[in-house]
DNA sequence: TAACATACCTGTTTTTTAACAGCTTTTATC
DNA sequence: GATAAAAGCTGTTAAAAAACAGGTATGTTA
């Protein structure tokens, strides 16, 4: 981990002076995986060993191949989460905001994870090292058991969408992609609330940047879609779903 | 769960004339998660209410929609994990062996899970129920904890899997599915220890059966692969390998 | 504002893959 | 061992997707 500028937290005056105050207690990320056992009384201590870090948009701050640093909690803002594959093509792997977590399994056994983490806006990042980690691991029995739930639900997704790429032609993928930008971020007058590029979207539906920018205007000319600067609208979600629902 | 026939474990003489002896404290697959923790005290209790079940080859003991059944791990044989896609189409999400698991999070918030599973020869099955399942993970922090890193490994190898099915073209899945098939199952007299059709792989790869033949065929001319019967021989594996190197 | 880079768009060509069809071989069952 | 069914093979055709090429729009920076 390299880049990202630390925030000191005990120059809380210019801390505060940047308006970001990640205190635990006052975080709005309720789906946070430290905010929702912050009740624990053991969770106050390892709270206290944060460490917090800014992102430009467009920074990397996990490199792949690189040792992991803990886990990342981001605050504040996006980021996308990658491998690189053959000709340094980049696969997308994930896409993540306020509240989720990045750096899977920086604890564990082998702590090399061929996986890069890089902002899509300007971010701020909660980060906990491997040992306080494993601290709350091996302290907190609820964490650790939430903690399994958790990634046994993100398995079965994941498998899901081996099965989704291994069996949706390209329009279908991108209409479950659209589909699961609309569901993850949200939107905002009509739209969705996130700015991805066409390769962004490609690489992370499993194409190239030539056939998104096809199948959108395709979309749009049957009124499915509707682009208004780098955002978009869904303009009829249910034929869409539809669309893919042989698939589920 | 349906129609497997269950071992009556009062039934010691049937038990002991058919040979099978599911007792986990002299179970040889040592990879199993339940034998891994059974130097736990509070293990001895759990293991009691372990359930067997026998299956013939091509009887499916998990259907997809119903609700799961606790977990399974494999005593005896080999299973395969689907989902059922479009029109019917099959994709094989796991192909699993001795000791492994089957039924993954059966336990958790939604107990309905997508996955079906079929035992590709005859097999013999533990069960534990998804009341035991819970006992254990709330009473055992260890094997919580365990469990936890096993699904971050094996959510790391399906992320792989995504980018694999996403970037690499039908040749260079078969080749990675033999290699994998390999490094899983073993070799006996140069043989891999499996038997799949050609329609079983190519569910699992991401292609036709087609396909795998036509490729296989071509694999045999140039000397990489031999086919004796239903089993699989790699000739070359290094040059295998490094045909999907860049993939890593 | 000029100059450059980047992102986006679209037509054409090439490659890859799937689908179809018909045949042979193997396996299972009575 | 005859018969049927399933699995495997291969050539041909059709469809899908990627690659290539050259264009325009948009945004960034000096």
């Amino acid at each position: 981990m390299i880049n990202p500028i630390k925030i000191d937290s005990k120059d809380s005056k210019r801390y505060k002076m940047r308006g970001v105050n990640t205190d635990c207690s006052s975080c709005i990320n309720t789906n946070c995986f430290i905010k929702k056992h912050l009740h624990l009384e053991k969770m106050q201590d390892f709270v206290l060993q944060k460490n917090n870090y800014k992102c430009k948009k467009g920074q990397q701050f996990m490199i792949e191949g690189a040792p992991m640093q803990g886990l990342y909690f981001i605050y504040k803002g996006k980021v996308k989460v990658l491998k690189t594959g053959i000709y340094g093509k980049e696969h997308i792997v994930r896409l993540t905001q306020e509240g989720d977590t990045v750096g899977f399994r920086g604890f564990g056994t082998s702590n090399r994870y061929l996986i890069g983490a890089s902002a899509l806006e300007d971010t701020v990042l909660c980060n906990f090292s491997n040992e306080v980690m494993q601290d709350i691991l091996k302290s907190i029995p609820e964490f650790t058991y939430s903690m399994m739930l958790f990634y046994a639900e993100e398995l079965n997704k994941s498998e899901n969408n081996v099965k989704k790429i291994a069996q949706m032609n390209v329009r279908e993928r991108l209409i479950d992609t659209l589909l699961y930008l609309l569901k993850k971020f949200g939107q905002t007058n009509d739209l969705i609330n996130i700015n991805l590029s066409r390769k962004e979207i490609a690489d992370f539906a499993g194409t190239t940047d030539e056939q998104v920018t096809r199948i959108f205007s395709s979309l749009k000319k049957e009124g499915l879609i509707k682009i208004v600067g780098k955002k978009i609208s869904l303009l009829q979600v249910e034929k869409m779903k539809q669309e893919i629902a042989e698939h589920r």
